[in-house]
DNA sequence: CTGTTAGCGCTTTCAC
DNA sequence: GTGAAAGCGCTAACAG
């Protein structure tokens, strides 16, 4: 396609050359592309056909610099996993009716320097806004307030009240799990959490330990925490299940623990979920849906949460920045086998 | 930052601002700020000091328009997990100094309308190449050729044999795992792959196959496919150990069959890697490293991949396109607990 | 309706 | 050493 000069690729195919073709002046053939309605319709067919036979893929990068918008958008995560970070992409790329925009994935790989570095790299390119998603809900430092650009929080909040940040309601969760253990008739329950350290194992915990108020089930124990391994979960289970052997429903602070926890209930010969229902959180599929029974858990709706952020980009875009704060975004029940009887 | 003037943002300072305040022109400021030799000293640092304390950001989009070169790649994939994806852009990303190049992410969800029109849109952005990445080793219909910049296959390789396409070498990863339980002195083993419409399922067995005529061991069985769930792997390992209760190693297809054998076995009292060893595929470390015991396995060394692609793109970017052809990338073995005893 | 003109922000000859 | 001028590819007035 297009000329073949010296380089092996070619020079692309100029609205110059479409112009030439057609035998129109340039602002003609760009007025015609563009569908500007003062052009003459023969006109516009005769342009429209050079570029079509010519291959003609406008240029973006000279149509921002001269729009001063580019339609890109950076995110920055520290993901390693992907886990979260994939999600929130979709939902960004939705929220502008696909290939609007496109997105810059930067991997910060819980870096500062690096961090640093991507984020100088993103303004150089002129990004409309960045996200920032984070692998943890603990508040993260703020990217600060010289940047030239919207900038969201996803996933994990910024430390700073100023900046917009959108996160899961994991005490919401921990209200929902709860209550859904509670609606399937149980009455003797546990909380195994994970690392104490972390905001979603304290958050999540509370919710439940809240909600249980409103109903006439008791827990059993305090709340455990840990790690957030299938490891601890196995061995919580075993030291649950000894001490308390009438325990019926167990609430976990995520997939991974409530795997473990399924694996040492299998093993003490009790029946999930008619013995003991298990409920976890994040519905990662890869563990929700291959255990026996498949989890019943609850996921964080983060296709969602990367919607919401890039409406907040673009929200800020024309008006006044959004108004700063943690927003927290609601969770939703997935209910499986781990907490009723499938037929 | 910068001026004020009707947008939420303000404008962003340009390098004409700088040159004023500099009290230079315009060309000086740009030779000045770009280390050019051509301009005295003490200008150099009047420039930079204005470029400073107007916290100064060239504008990457107007130097690419004049350059001809954006600095950006387009990832194109179908890998709705991560799985795949996160570790092949962190691979792109290191093979160019961090900040060199900036990764366009589009997910096409295994549509093929929606990778048409993130093409388009990445073409239209004038990346200088393009990475497409498959979530699955089997052939991928061509992009095609018409396509003005570098393309690189990665993990799917492109059904056209004049496309670059690198994947991983699951036919050496089979005859590794095979070496592997043969040399930790297996002896009667067996095949549970996965989905038999995969490539990867095929070619896994197949170097399996071949490498155990090179030693003294045998295969109790013919190879079981069926899919690449834990589920299949519980059914796949009592129905072997059914059969033949001597089995003391087994190659898995994937580490979540191997996941499914592991449990299988627990629950047939058989102790791993003592009485049977099992080995699996991928690495997907959420897996492998939460077993018990923990899954030795073949890593497809992902991030090389996303290193090489890389590499490629910008070998083809000065000198002729690489040359087509499938290249089978090295994988390796992780060894872990289930193969062998840990102290 | 169409073409000319003036840039967007930057780099690069090429005079001075 | 420095600056004026041209121009990357495109769009947006403004004349004609």
């Amino acid at each position: 396609m297009a000329g073949n000069e010296t380089s092996p690729y070619g020079r692309a195919t100029t609205l110059g050359d479409v112009a030439k073709a057609a035998g129109v002046s340039i602002a003609t053939a760009s007025k015609a592309l563009n569908g500007r309605d003062q052009v003459a319709p023969a006109t516009r067919q005769r342009v429209l056909a050079a570029a079509k036979s010519l291959s003609f893929t406008p240029n973006e990068v000279a149509r921002g610099l001269l729009a001063g918008k580019t339609g890109t958008v950076g995110l920055l995560t520290n993901d390693l996993e992907g886990r979260f970070v994939i999600p929130i992409l979709m939902g960004a790329e939705d929220a502008f009716g696909a290939g609007e925009i496109n997105v810059f994935l930067c991997d910060a790989r819980g870096d500062t320097i690096r961090e640093q570095h991507h984020l100088r790299a993103l303004l150089t390119r002129r990004v409309d806004g960045i996200i920032a998603v984070g692998d943890a809900t603990d508040p993260r430092p703020s990217l600060g307030h010289d940047i030239p650009v919207p900038v969201v929080y996803a996933y994990a909040p910024s430390d700073d009240p100023r900046d917009v940040s959108l996160t899961p309601d994991n005490y919401g969760g921990g209200r929902i799990a709860l209550e859904h253990l509670v609606a399937c008739g149980r009455r003797r329950l546990a909380i195994v959490s994970g690392d104490p350290g972390f905001a979603a194992a304290q958050d999540r915990t509370r919710g439940a330990l809240d909600a249980i108020r409103e109903t006439s089930a008791e827990f059993v124990a305090a709340p455990l925490f840990s790690d957030w391994s299938e490891r601890w979960g196995r061995d919580a289970a075993a030291l649950l299940l000894g001490q308390h052997p009438d325990i019926d429903g167990i609430v976990c602070g995520s997939d991974q623990i409530a795997r473990g926890v399924l694996d040492t209930l299998r093993d003490l010969g009790r029946d999930v979920p008619t013995d003991v229902a298990v409920i976890g959180f994040d519905n990662w599929e890869i563990l929700s849906t291959n255990s026996r029974p498949e989890l019943t858990t609850i996921d964080a709706n983060l296709q969602q949460l990367g919607r919401a952020a890039a409406q907040r980009i673009f929200g800020a875009l024309d008006k006044a920045p959004a108004s700063g704060g943690v927003e927290h975004l609601p969770v939703r029940l997935v209910i499986r086998g781990s907490t009723i009887e499938r037929r």
